[in-house]
Formats: structure tokens, C-alpha cells, sequence
DNA sequence: GTTCTAGAAC
DNA sequence: GTTCTAGAAC
């Protein structure tokens, strides 16, 4: 039966999440003629997406309405520090810690899960720690979860540490398609079906792009030498356990992305290759992992595996992907290194031992832990390994100092 | 996580 | 004297 040829007409509302933290909504028309010859519709839809996602062709006149998404910040009512903003629909676990100041201990350091809908206006609070988090006089209860919107107070424990929520337009934003075409400030472009964008080359060998790499490092807020600019000094992410966070939304820093995952380089790369593999999901750390969580491990471990894929030296370097059993930089990270350890940023003892005995977990005994026990458990003594003797990671000879070590490390070194 | 530096080790 | 580490500070 001929089909003949139709219109189609296509709104589209592409949400932009700039690296500042900031999104913005674009609602797209489009008329699509759909002819005969092109034997389904789903073909010309197929080629609608590629021509919305490619940003560079998209010209102003498609875009029929633009708009501010509200920017939702959580405020301490006690001023306790500044207010935190949360990006929308992603997860947020908050507690004891540098973000909220509280260090009182019956506040457990992932005491809720905070995902903020800035369309409706509402977050949703869910209880993760054991005391009592409590919003407008009603216990939320472990497990349980329950709306706040603007008006109500939620308290972090025990009718202690109050905040509010607020929704506020950041008239900051871009406003035309011009400004929305500045590729300083142009939206991460995301797959709509979750398949990865490599973002440049992974052949970004860490030692040899030191330069580059230190300038980024200069662009970007590390721990105390620079202040982050513009908008980026509101953000809640000072202390430098916050780094990550930071860092995995700098487009700068990325090499790849898909729907679940960014990869980021190290920036101080403990060897030739480092890169981190983090999931847009804020999750703090390997302690809140749960079986829910074990799926996209893998899928971590498939991008791990993929960057190693790509790398130019994958034929006569060997890699590791693992955990570092406590990090010190919060939101889960998966490393990626090559082990030559070849490279200036490895400088002690601490960095030695973190990657070369049990305190580095391979990806896949974290994804057995979760599948056998449904958590993951770091066994006591842990942190002791930091102080163990150096020790080479390939044929054990003990070396007395660091300097030796890394002359030694270069007996290994392919040729 | 890094940087800085006092003092231990050589 | 110099080299190197470990711990405080950020």
C-alpha cells in the first residue's frame, strides 16, 4: 500500500546542563516531509535526531521558545554554610561532611539522598542514615522517602541542622541561540540512546601532555591555588574532597560520555595513562553501593575497558581498573592505569602503596562483592597498607626510597 | 587529593 | 652539606 508523503511535525524540549551547573531549556519545532521513498518514518526521525544532537547546524530559526529552568538550592536555615545547589534529576547524598559542616556523629555521613525536580519545583528526600531525618515535624524513616518543596524545613537528624529548599531563575543563562552556540557555554551533547561520545582522542598520553595538563590544572579550582571563576564560585563544591564533582562537569576534562558515565584524565596521573571513570549519579562512595548499583559498575568497567581499547600503547602496556579501597576524593571513581607508573605527579609512599597492594580493589572483585553480599566491605587495617614498605609491583625487590623505586620502575619500562 | 617544610637520614 | 620523608595545612 503506497504511504504517498506527509508532514510531520516534531516538538522537541532539549534540556541543556552547562559545566557551571546551570540548564536551560530549548523547546524545538520542526516540520519533517516524510516521503514514500523513505520507506518508514522512523527513518526521517532517526535523521531528525542526528541533525538536533549535531549543535553546530542547529540555526535559531527551529527554536520556537527558550527558557530559565529554575536553579534549585538547598538553604541551611542556620547559616551554616552557603546554600547548595542541585542539579536537576541528579541524586545528591548529603550528611556529615565539608558540604554541610555538620560533624555531629549521629548524622551519618550519607545521611539522605537529595534528587531535585527544577520543573516541578519539589525535591525528593530520601533517608539513608539510621537517625531520624525530619521534614515538617514527620520522621522520613530509613528507606522511606518523601517530597519537600519550598515552605517546608527538612532537618538533616534529630530536629537538628534545618534547611530549606528554593527555586530561583539564573538570569545569568544564556538567553538567544547566538548564546547558545558559544562553545564556551555550549550544552554537553548527549547520546538519546545511551551510546558513548568519545570526546577526543584517548591517545592523550598523561605524561607526555604534562603542559596541556597543567594548564588545565591552572583553569580548573584545584585545592587552594586558584578560585573558580564567574558563577563557579557559588557552587558547593569548595573543599577539595569535592574536586571530582568539579571536575567531571568541565568539558574540558572530559574524553568521553554517555548517558551513565564520564571519563575524565587523572589530574595528577600516577602513570602514562590515568584515567577516571565516574557515573553522573552522585554516588559518595563504595560504602553506599548496593545491588541496585551493580549494572552500572559493569557498565564502568566496559568504558574502563574501552579507553584501554583505544589506547595507542594498549599492545605493550599492561592496565589495571579498580577502586581505591577509601579514597579521599568523594563520588565514586573507577581508575584506569597503565602500570608503568611512569610518570612525576607519583611522588610517595602514599600514591605507591595506594595502587599497588590491597588497598587498590580490582573492578571485577567489587562487582563479585555486590553480587555475593549485596555491599562492599573494606577489610580493617586498610589504611595501614599505605605504610608498607615499597615494593616493586612486578618482581618484589623492596626499594629503599622513591627516587630508587622510580629508577628501578625504569628497568620494566618496554622498550 | 596536593603543597609545604621541619627534621631525620645519609 | 643534600636528599628524602612524614605530617600539618589547605
Amino acid at each position: 500500500m503506497s504511504m504517498g508523503s506527509f508532514r510531520l511535525r516534531v516538538t522537541l524540549e532539549v534540556i541543556a546542563l552547562y559545566s557551571t551547573g546551570r540548564c536551560q531549556y530549548v523547546r524545538v519545532c520542526l516540520l519533517v516531509d516524510v516521503h514514500e521513498e523513505d520507506c518508514a518514518s522512523c527513518a526521517a526521525v532517526f535523521n531528525f535526531q542526528c541533525f538536533v544532537f549535531n549543535y553546530n547546524t542547529f540555526s535559531s530559526r527551529y527554536i520556537t521558545s527558550t527558557g530559565e529552568m529554575p536553579v534549585c538550592l538547598l538553604v541551611s536555615e542556620d547559616d551554616a554554610h552557603k546554600p547548595i545547589q542541585l542539579h536537576h534529576q541528579q541524586s545528591v547524598t548529603l550528611g556529615r561532611g565539608p558540604e554541610t559542616k555538620i560533624k555531629d556523629k549521629k548524622c551519618s555521613r550519607d545521611q539522605v539522598e537529595l534528587r531535585a525536580d527544577c520543573n516541578r519545583g519539589f525535591i525528593t528526600v530520601k533517608q539513608l542514615g539510621v537517625n531520624p531525618t525530619i521534614v515538617d515535624d514527620v520522621v522520613v524513616g530509613k528507606g522511606n522517602q518523601v517530597t519537600i518543596k519550598p515552605g517546608q524545613r527538612l532537618y538533616m537528624v534529630n530536629q537538628q541542622y534545618p534547611y530549606t529548599v528554593k527555586f530561583t531563575e539564573d538570569t545569568s543563562t544564556p538567553r538567544s541561540a547566538a548564546d547558545l552556540r558559544k562553545p564556551a557555554k555550549r550544552a554537553h551533547q548527549m547520546s538519546s540512546e545511551g551510546n558513548g561520545e568519545k570526546i577526543k582522542s584517548p591517545a592523550n598520553k598523561t605524561s607526555t601532555s604534562h603542559t596541556d595538563h597543567n594548564r588545565m590544572s591552572d583553569d580548573s579550582p584545584p585545592a587552594k591555588k586558584t578560585q573558580p571563576s564567574g558563577s563557579e564560585k557559588s557552587e558547593s563544591a569548595g573543599h577539595w574532597s569535592q574536586g571530582l564533582k568539579v571536575s567531571m562537569q568541565d568539558p574540558k576534562m572530559q574524553v568521553y560520555k554517555d548517558d551513565r558515565v564520564v571519563v575524565i584524565k587523572d589530574k595528577y596521573p600516577k602513570a602514562r595513562y590515568h584515567w577516571l571513570v565516574l557515573p553522573w549519579d552522585s554516588i559518595s562512595s563504595l560504602k553506599v553501593l548496593r545491588s541496585e548499583h551493580i549494572e552500572l559498575l559493569k557498565h564502568m568497567q566496559r568504558v574502563g575497558d574501552q579507553m584501554v581499547q583505544q589506547c595507542p600503547d594498549a599492545h605493550k602496556l599492561s592496565f589495571r581498573l579498580g577502586y581505591h579501597a577509601i579514597p579521599s576524593m568523594s563520588h565514586v571513581h573507577l581508575h584506569v592505569i597503565s602500570q608503568d607508573f611512569d610518570s612525576p605527579c607519583l611522588k610517595n609512599k602514599k600514591h605507591w602503596n595506594s595502587f599497588t597492594t590491597d588497598y587498590f580493589v580490582n573492578s571485577q572483585d567489587v562487582i563479585a562483592m555486590l553480587e555475593h553480599d549485596g555491599k562492599v566491605t573494606v577489610k580493617e587495617g586498610t589504611s595501614e597498607l599505605l605504610k608498607l614498605p615499597l615494593r616493586c609491583h612486578l618482581c618484589h625487590k623492596e626499594q629503599p626510597t622513591i627516587p630508587k623505586l622510580k629508577e628501578h620502575l625504569k628497568t620494566h619500562l618496554p622498550s
